[in-house]
DNA sequence: CGCGTTTACTAAACTGTTTAATTGACCGCG
DNA sequence: CGCGGTCAATTAAACAGTTTAGTAAACGCG
């Protein structure tokens, strides 16, 4: 088994990597040209001839030259990479299933662009306490000192610390999922009309007595706007059927995976028994329905169920899920498309218009 | 509904990002002070009286100023990030909950100490036919293109062609789960020895015939070394009892979430039927259970499964899943110090002991 | 009062690259 | 032979900060 202990392995130079950058200029000089002469042999091959090119090229290649990236960057003012801002603590984030899909997509899409993606939290970012003599970060300051392109975030609301400054950026900015009234392109889908949908399917199958099952609020405030829209529409179409407001129970559940079995309880626990039940999210209606199996709830008979997202787990679960189908790749191809078209100043904000909702459609399967 | 239609909302400066940036030199001039000075105020706040830098911030404030995060990095020669390589596509990596589990640990690091992640996938970044004229992008250029100031690497194996672009590399590299020879700082966990230790566990429980169920090995012929080494140290503890190679039989299926199922089906077409089967990993070993929990299959008594990993949802399967426990988090940690202390110079890479390799223990429960 | 130290600030050099403007050589053409 | 036109390569100016070395004034002190 190799080792490299200390001592062991040593001045083979493979290990040191304190030795001094080699630049552009080094090759230059080496090479006997001018520094503009090498970074043509990287970026514009044609302004020199073929035999200056090659030597130079050589040269590069036995001295270890490494163009700089960030020298790059400044000069061109393109960091060839996109800020993903996420809107909590990445650990969070990445239990939620769409959120992986997104990111997963993201990454695909940066990927055929030779683009990168750099991930930022902006849960703790503020309110830190500022290092020494250094003033506090702001949202401002924290947006300001990512180095992107331009930026992707997800679920925002109008209160939400980052919408001001993403407003003052000077960088292109897309929104997904986020409210509908905010000052940058944003890419929504239909959740009130998905939701009312499912409500009135529910209506027409003859229920009357209903669940809502969503996330406990955060402590610190911040609201996820989609959300929001699918309790409201949900509960807007239960009222327009003449229905009292108590006929619409919502019930909380922290955590993503995990909240199903909680909501599936506290929906048990309620006074006036529901007959059907409707999700937020997928996840959470799948974990009704294996809550309910485990406590032999016969869903649709005993509770019907219905999601919202359409994930792949939900046509193959058991029963299969009733749920609302929204086209996630098509939406974020969309909105990825846009961003990288802001980037590169093939179109301009005022061309967008904002907010593009997609539409939704509930697909009705076994489960309710 | 608030809209950004052509023209709708213009000429409040909102929306238009073209507007010039801001520089430190600016800010300088408008203040009435040296460029140095304004830099002091943000940087080293006790070389300016207190009167001066106020007004140095008020008017950086009031201009709107934005450090350029670029040019400090080229002068300060940190990029306050560190790079997270991805050896295949990002898409494939997030299926994985192990995956997940990493990436939410390194953000929460990451967050902690004020640093941003970059992704990068390395999967279909080189043999992309070259722009025009330009190099074609190999390993070597396109780890020199990431502005990090670090990277971390999982499973990476030795034929896989970053490893010498790592060992080119001039900054500091830290490897996860990968091969165990490499020249680079490397955290591994006992793969062998927990995969034994489940070999003779099931020996001990009476088992004589067994399959491994792991990855279809990949088309492009990257290996996955900690699988390996699993596959291998299972293999070994039933040769040893004296068992002739056809008591272990390797079952492939590919993808991550799906492969459970794919490979409970497999097992079951297995000519000589096995009594027990491991697992290279625990969701592949959750998949099984829940094929055979279908398929009216009961474990342990019809087949025994082991997994590896012990991730949470392990212990909550039905039944509770037997599996080779490891400590993720407190090897995640290790390693993502190291790094940081590397990148600070806090430590030199000859002081570290490599690999570093985490105990494993086989937690035994209801599977077996 | 003169000497050394601190304080508050500045000028200039430096980070490594791109790019606009420019030069000089060479060529064909009228 | 002089003139415009390429071609190949160079010079110099950005890009937007940080950092080192240095200076003038103020201060402390015997």
């Amino acid at each position: 088994m190799f080792r490299i202990g200390a001592g062991v392995v040593e001045g083979n130079g493979v290990l040191s990597r304190k030795r001094k950058r080699v630049t552009l200029r080094d090759v230059a000089r080496h090479a006997g040209v001018s520094p503009t002469a090498v970074s043509f042999a990287y970026n514009a091959p044609h302004q020199l001839s073929h035999a200056t090119r090659e030597h130079i090229l050589d040269t590069a290649e036995t001295l270890g030259y490494q163009p700089h990236p960030v020298a790059r960057t400044l000069a061109t003012g393109r960091t060839n990479a996109i800020g993903l801002l996420v809107p909590t603590s990445l650990n969070w984030m990445l239990h939620d299933p769409l959120f992986t899909h997104f990111l997963g997509e993201v990454g695909a899409a940066c990927d055929r662009e030779g683009k990168r993606i750099v991930l930022a939290s902006m849960h703790e970012a503020w309110g830190r306490d500022p290092g020494p003599g250094s003033e506090a970060v702001t949202p401002f300051t924290w947006l300001a000192s990512i180095a992107a392109d331009g930026f992707l975030m997800f679920s925002i609301d109008r209160g939400h610390p980052l919408t001001e400054a993403v407003q003052r950026s000077l960088r292109p900015t897309v929104l997904l999922d986020s409210a509908d009234d905010l000052q940058a392109p944003t890419f929504n889908i239909d959740d009130h009309g998905g939701a009312y949908a499912a409500a009135q399917h529910l209506l027409a199958r003859g229920h009357r007595q209903f669940a809502v099952a969503t996330m406990t609020p955060r402590r610190d405030g911040v609201v996820i706007p989609s959300i929001e829209r699918r309790v409201r529409g949900f509960a807007e179409a239960v009222a327009e059927a003449g229905l009292p407001p108590s006929a619409v129970q919502i019930v909380h559940a922290r955590g993503v995976p995990a909240a199903g079995h909680e909501s599936f309880q506290n929906i048990r626990q309620l006074r006036r028994r529901p007959t059907a039940v409707f999700c937020v999210s997928d996840v959470r209606a799948l974990g009704i329905l294996s809550g309910a199996r485990r406590e032999g709830i016969s869903v649709p008979d005993d509770l019907a169920v219905v999601g919202f997202g359409d994930l792949p787990d939900a046509s193959v679960s058991s029963p299969p899920l009733t749920t609302v189908h929204r086209d996630i790749d098509s939406q974020l191809q969309l909105a990825i498309r846009t961003l990288f078209q802001l980037i590169n100043e093939q179109i301009s904000e005022a061309d967008i218009e904002s907010p593009h909702i997609d539409a939704t459609r509930l697909v009705v399967r076994e489960s309710s």
